[in-house]
RNA sequence: GCCGCUGUGGUGGAAUAGGCAGACACAAGGGACUUAAAAUCCCUCGCUCGAAAGAGUGUACCGGUUCAAGUCCGGUCAGCGGCACCA
């Protein structure tokens, strides 16, 4: 036998094998217990995968192979996020059509994947741009749609200048665009728009229970921003009221003002009444001007317009207060206006300041002089009427229940999460299936007439006007109404790349499901997903949508959770051997084709996994790599010691080896289940040399070795296994561990006087208290320490450590 | 500002539930084998003093609890990620 383990020859051949024979293919087999493990599918880039790629997909491989020995029925699915806009920009440079583009690059994805060994069933592969896969992406939009979910609204959106294209809140980053990272600007557009905020508190809530990380929890609540407070009118001298939202409705006494938002639709009602209209027109401008990142980054300075002609009321005083616009009252959140308490508020506080407004102390505790007092635990009221003299809390309560009974207001939640921007006007996207009518208005298409298919056009090129390049097609605009027969249009706007990806799972569970997204059957047995993996910056993207879709198929009885996913988890990002994020422009990316070619698939798994903790980015190195590839190396050579005779230990260990097979077996096991992959190795690796400082190794230790390694490094043991027993490892059942031979007969433990360690003895594991600590005492370096001493304390940690406490 | 997280050798990182800090690797140094190199094998490897035995010291910093602290508590500093005029 060659001494070199032939990595590239042994790990196609094992591919090959998996490939021909569905070996990882899931059956429907409802009658088995079933396990979904999944991994978030690839957006399928020009470049191919990276580095990035084969963490978690390896990670939930190893979770995979290890259920399907412990005789679970595995589902672990693979699929492409293929609409997009690095395709779609790569087809009108290229000029080849983004399905052509999309193809090419699903290919060399597909087969970058396969070369790493995953255990995926690919006979269960899904594309978002399958007409096939569309279709049922389109017919949740028109369920969406037909509970009233879906609706278009004319608003000002994010617009990307390079892009062309309307971006949701969560793709616009610090400004620019997340993608390609260019100037976003405000722009007025009618879009479709998905009520998220109709769920926002059950997002919120059934969280609760979920097995998430608790910084993704912390994220998804975070972001959608719950808070309880009140809605309070204040009445104002052009007879019409203002409404505000506080959520310090016991500072009420202090309002010395009221600030509502630019946009305010009482400017344009009461326009007669407002003695300067130039003045407030201008700011108006102005701050219509400003992107929303501009009009948060200049937070430091207020600046504003008192209204001349009208004035406000405070309700529980009477007193008559000033009216101002500003721009950091936003339209979009609460009423739009606000009443302010300059001294319980930073922000109001700093635009009394700026006008030279009263500011009022209604909360004693802080310093008003100074800054605005905002506690609201430790607080007591003052110069408040009826409140004085109670807690923020009882406070509260107290001038809600008094302001719903005078009629001037009423509890109300909040929430900052704000509606999903559904539109896009780019070619590459599911056309949105909606018709609009002069006589019916929007009218859904058929679902018979699903999927509306996306039209062969020119150029994909956006259009300046903004529209999408689907409004160039008069054969696909232009049809008629299904409700009514007559002339109407097309919706020509497509939808975002999260649709597709927010419903994915469902179709893995019946991929080629014609009459529906997927049968009731199979949905019912393989969901919920019972272990997802996936990125952190997807927290209040995917993970947020696809929980709204799952949420809203509950409610129409298409799936039976309310939650798609059982647990989520996450990893870290692996940075440039610079510890820098990886990236063409500085040069420090690292192609995984290299790798393999290099080390092969096994021990390109086993350093992705050994690099770190799994959660946390890690930075990649070329020699570190190296000792996972001489690792394998050596459990390659373990076939020179193996003991072929072996006919004294039959199932069993040999005596030298049992306790630290034990040991190895109860730590992978639990390892794996923990995510702490590099420990696992580790103590595979521990293993391992312990096996060769004993020099040989029986075949049921080699057979126990080879099952543990199998989920890392698959293909080397399945090479193995079949050499050395004639049988296929991955039809063999996970090892047991034997909690009574984890441990030593005979074990060192440590003695400490007055907690400093000054000797170590061998006891027997089982020893007593009493015999251990005589055995300690009697030690010459012990004794030598405590004589003459008195001893104030002794204490034996089993199996651990022995204190001697004198003085 | 708010939320979440992190800080351990030359490097990546271990350390159960408060119980021997540095597992497992990488790099480095020394040695064996080799004409030589690669590969492989053996040894050393936190820091200071010491030839060694050994002693002291050490988990960002200061303090506390404890027989015992990387781990728990209080405070400080530094860094990372997310949110950010959300009333």
């Amino acid at each position: 036998m060659n001494d070199r383990y032939d990595f590239k020859t042994i790990e196609k051949k094992w591919q090959n094998y998996w490939e021909e024979n569905d070996t990882f293919h899931a059956q429907n087999d409802y009658t088995k217990p079933k396990y979904y493990a999944l991994v978030e599918f690839p957006y399928p880039s020009g470049q191919g995968i990276h580095l990035g790629h084969p963490r978690p997909y390896t990670a939930m491989d190893i979770v995979a192979r290890k259920r399907r020995m412990e005789g679970y029925n595995v589902l672990f699915p693979m699929g492409w996020d293929a609409f997009g806009l690095p395709t779609e920009n790569f087809a009108i440079k290229n000029k080849i059509h983004p399905a052509i583009v999309t193809r090419n690059n699903v290919n060399r994805f597909r087969a970058q994947l396969k070369a790493i060994g995953l255990s995926f069933d690919w006979l269960r592969e899904v594309d978002t741009t399958d007409p096939d896969y569309y279709k049922w992406t389109q017919w949740i939009f028109l369920q969406l749609f037909k509970k009233g979910l879906a609706y278009k609204k004319e608003m000002a959106v994010n617009w990307c200048t390079s892009c062309k294209v309307v971006l949701a809140n969560e793709e616009v980053v610090s400004g620019v665009c997340e993608r390609c990272s260019c100037e976003v600007i405000r722009k007025v557009k009618s879009q479709w728009m998905l009520k998220i905020t109709q769920y926002a508190k059950r997002l919120i809530d059934d969280l609760e229970g979920l097995d998430y990380p608790d910084r993704v929890k912390a994220g998804q609540i975070n972001w959608i921003g719950h808070s309880t407070g009140a809605e309070v009118d204040f009445s104002t001298s052009s007879g019409d009221t203002l409404r505000v939202y506080t959520t310090r409705p016991d500072t009420l006494f202090g309002a010395t003002y009221m600030v509502i938002s630019p946009e305010h639709p009482y400017l344009v009602k009461w326009e007669s009444l407002l003695l300067n209209n130039a003045e407030i027109k201008a700011y108006q401008d102005a701050s219509a001007r400003k992107s929303d990142f501009e009009r948060t980054e200049i937070a430091k300075d207020k600046t504003g317009v008192k209204l001349q002609g009208v004035t406000a009321v405070n309700p529980v005083n009477g007193e008559n207060i000033p009216i101002f616009i500003s721009d950091y009252v936003l339209m979009s959140y609460g009423t739009g206006a606000i009443m302010a308490v300059p001294g319980h508020d930073t922000r109001d506080y700093e635009f009394a300041k700026a006008f030279n407004l009263p500011i009022i102390e209604v909360v004693k505790g802080g310093n008003i002089e100074v800054e605005a007092f905002t506690d609201c635990a430790t607080g007591i009221m003052v110069n408040s009427g009826f409140l004085d003299g109670l807690p923020v809390e009882e406070a509260k309560a107290k001038i809600t229940a008094w302001l719903e009974e005078k009629g001037l207001g009423a509890p109300k939640e909040n929430f900052k999460l704000r509606d999903w921007v559904f539109s896009r006007q780019r070619y590459w996207g599911e056309p949105i299936p909606i018709v609009y009518c002069e006589k019916c208005g929007f009218v859904p298409v058929p679902e018979s007439q699903l999927p509306l298919m996306l039209p062969e056009v020119e150029s994909y090129m956006p259009t300046d006007t903004g529209e999408s390049p689907l409004a160039t097609l008069e054969s696909f605009v232009n049809t008629t109404c299904p409700a009514c027969g007559g002339a109407a249009k097309r919706e020509t706007d497509t939808m975002p790349q999260w649709a597709g990806s927010s419903w994915y799972f469902l179709r893995y569970c019946d991929p080629d499901n014609m009459g529906a997204l997927a049968s009731k059957e199979a949905l019912d047995y393989w969901m919920g997903v019972d272990w997802y993996n996936g990125g952190m910056e997807h927290t209040t993207l995917h993970l947020l949508y696809s929980r709204f879709w799952h949420k809203f198929l509950f409610d129409i009885g298409v799936v039976k959770n309310k939650e798609p996913y059982l647990k989520r988890t996450s990893h870290g990002m692996i940075l440039g051997e610079d510890g820098q994020k990886m990236s063409k422009s500085r040069g420090n990316v690292i192609n995984p084709d290299d790798v393999i070619a290099e080390y092969g698939a096994d021990t390109l798994r086993l350093y992705e996994m050994f690099i770190g903790d799994f959660e946390k980015t890690a930075p990649w190195s070329q020699s570190s790599i190296k000792g996972c590839k001489r690792f394998l190396d050596r459990v390659f050579g373990l076939h020179h010691i193996i003991c072929y005779t072996n006919s004294n230990n039959g199932d069993e260990y040999s005596e030298e080896l049992t306790v630290v097979i034990h040991k190895t077996i109860k730590k992978v096991t639990e390892d794996i289940e923990a995510l702490k992959f590099n420990t696992a190795i580790a103590a595979l690796m521990t293993l391992l040399n312990e096996i060769y400082g004993v020099g040989r190794i029986s075949l049921t230790e080699f057979r126990t070795f080879l099952i543990l390694l199998n989920p890392f490094a698959p293909h080397i043991t399945s090479e193995l296994f079949k050499k050395a027993f004639g049988k296929f490892i991955h039809q063999q059942k996970w090892v047991e561990y034997d909690m009574a031979l984890c441990v030593d007969n005979e074990i060192e433990i440590a003695v400490q006087v007055n907690g400093k360690v000054r000797a170590k003895v061998n006891i027997p594991s089982n020893a007593e208290q009493g015999d251990v600590l005589n055995t300690a005492k009697s030690q010459l370096d012990i004794a030598r320490l405590i004589d003459g001493k008195k001893i104030v304390k002794e204490l034996y940690v089993k199996g651990r450590l022995v204190n001697i406490v004198v003085k």
